[in-house]
DNA sequence: GACTGGCACTCGCTACAGTCGAGTGCCAGT
DNA sequence: ACTGGCACTCGACTGTAGCGAGTGCCAGTC
């Protein structure tokens, strides 16, 4: 049941060269290609072994063997380390991040820059609404009957929503309006602003009310409830890269799967930063993505997350580089965005 | 030389079955599905002329025959008429189109609609800044030397940057720029903004000239001369129907050329509404998409366009049905923003 | 007991030959 | 000007055979 060192080195080894050949590998080649110190007789013991125990399988019987998710599964927790990144690709997340204009900019960069480095598909999310506090309120009047709402979140973001007032308003009481909202609401969490609010409506005085009760209805079912989460997505490109091999010979289900931003949320949105996670093959819930394996993290400025970001390729992967690639660039984003 | 009707008759044939059925197309099933009149003979003979003009080809000497990109275009010239949208589609777009809280909505559901109706990939163009007027500028406090400066277009577009201040400036100094950018410059179209905003540097009172200056530079920069255009993608599963008959067998240039905002912009946004631009195959400027096809047009509230928006599918597509849909898109979302 | 060399076996891949049939071009006939 | 007939082409498919990478197993060795 145990498996000894050797065994182990032998997973590594198939492993490291599936991820680097595509191709099933044999005991002979193995011996080649690392200095075992065993002939390949013995390889074939413990590579049978190893399949036993699920963690390698053959494709067919007379070829090299592959390995199972499970396997990968070991090889990420125990056998490999997360390797440094190259001082060219260090310059590379400088010089990509630097000049961002907006937020926007910030996440289109850092998505872009993610799929280049791991070539695979790279998502972002952007700083999760839940999560970000309030700056400021705008209120910018369309007509008399219609104002536009812009809020200013710390994390950068910006969201507007068209409000039909009841009732036209003069421009005093979008004055008023637009000091009451914001004494109230600025610097609060818009996970914690419900009941605020409540109470703008409430503790408003008879003439705004109409004009504020629809105002927190946008604010609470448009911002808040169905906060709006929203992701970036770069390289799709990448999928075709190893030819048809990878993702058993249809992008279509990962095309799907992509599109669907609820799904993609899902996938990594949920992780903290520091923490890195690894989903392999199946241990993935959606199945549209059971040929896939998604590396994911959180960042934010600080310690605390506000969104997630990550990548997704086939299971054959380079997760040492992937891993090490995901968690230097949350960083670098972490970093960017408490200069902010 | 002269085709006359029966030749074109064939011709209008063979991209019909061949669109539909996906297979090159020969002489004997054609009279069968096809009420011509005549022999197969007779239309192996039209065959021959038609593919000397280069209207049709053979992919291999003893099958049948497939239109060209020279072929599509004369059938969408002269052989076809746009097809009235079915009721179940006109209910759709309603449908769809209702009940958008903001401009992104607006976008993201309509790209997801084109692409669900035709689909095909669909690609639209955000409400084009170069076309748009200032409705309002906002500038709000981050410190006491940055602000956060929101313009939010008629269009329904709203833009956000950063703006760094080179010496820290009171509140009361901030009411007041932004009062004297509003009263310059709402209303203006901004790509007639430049000289209004260099009168406003020049104009400027000398205790506020320093922040105004980096403000018109932001402004200048990242708004106008720079004016960043966005789109919206979805469908890009729907490259992968038909197997991999289309797209000559790999996906991977139709992929990377969507990536490329650039490139999508030049490909969609320059159309009028009311004009419909139908690019087939090799007429395609990028060298990426020789294999695609691409229906565009342009929208707006009214005549005027304030972007693009279209579809991109294999040159063997249903053009007069895809013609239809994206017309029909497009007016609809015009009358939209026109309510707006 | 752990490792190794040897050997028979499996099976996917490639090449090759043969057949089938859809589709063609051409030509003589109406 | 159109048609029926006919010989021809060539891709798609099928079956066979040989090759070779890779395996499992076993007897032998340190």
């Amino acid at each position: 049941m145990g498996l000894d060192d050797r065994k182990l080195a032998v997973l590594r080894a198939i492993v490291e060269d599936y991820v680097a050949t595509q191709e099933p590998v044999g005991s002979k080649t193995l011996v080649e290609r690392h200095q075992l110190g065993v002939s390949p007789a013995t390889v074939r013991n413990d590579m049978a072994v190893l399949e036993e125990e699920g963690y390698i399988r053959q494709p067919h019987t007379s070829a090299g063997r592959v390995p199972t998710d499970r396997g990968y599964r070991l090889f990420v927790d125990r056998l490999s380390r997360v390797k440094p990144l190259s001082p060219a690709e260090r310059r590379a997340i400088e010089r990509f991040l630097v000049g961002a204009v907006d937020l926007d900019d910030v996440v289109h960069r850092t998505v872009r820059l993610l799929a280049q480095l791991t070539r695979q598909v790279a998502v972002v999310q952007y700083p999760s609404l839940a999560r970000s506090s309030v700056r400021h309120l705008e209120l910018v009047p369309i007509s008399t009957t219609r104002l536009m709402l812009v809020m200013i979140a710390d994390t950068g973001r910006v969201e507007q929503r068209l409000v039909e007032l009841p009732t036209p308003i003069p421009a005093d009481d979008v004055t008023d309006l637009r000091r009451l909202v914001n004494e109230k609401l600025v610097g609060t969490r818009l996970s914690e602003t419900p009941p605020l609010v409540q109470a703008l409506v409430e503790e408003s005085v008879p003439h705004l009310r109409p004009a504020m009760t629809t105002l927190s209805t946008v604010l609470l079912e448009t911002l808040i409830e169905r906060h709006e989460e929203r992701i970036a997505l770069a390289g799709t490109a990448n999928l075709t890269r190893g030819g048809l091999l990878d993702f058993q010979g249809s992008l279509r289900p990962i095309l799907e799967a992509l599109e669907e931003e609820v799904v993609m949320l899902k996938l990594i949105g949920e992780a903290e930063p520091s923490t890195t996670r690894v989903l392999i093959g199946d241990e993935n819930e959606i199945d549209n993505l059971r040929a896939a394996s998604v590396v994911s993290t959180g960042y934010g400025p600080g310690t605390t997350s506000v969104g997630g970001l990550g990548v997704l390729g086939p299971t054959r992967m380079d997760y040492p580089g992937t891993i090490a690639t995901v968690r230097a660039v949350a960083r670098y984003v972490g970093e960017l965005l408490a200069q902010n």
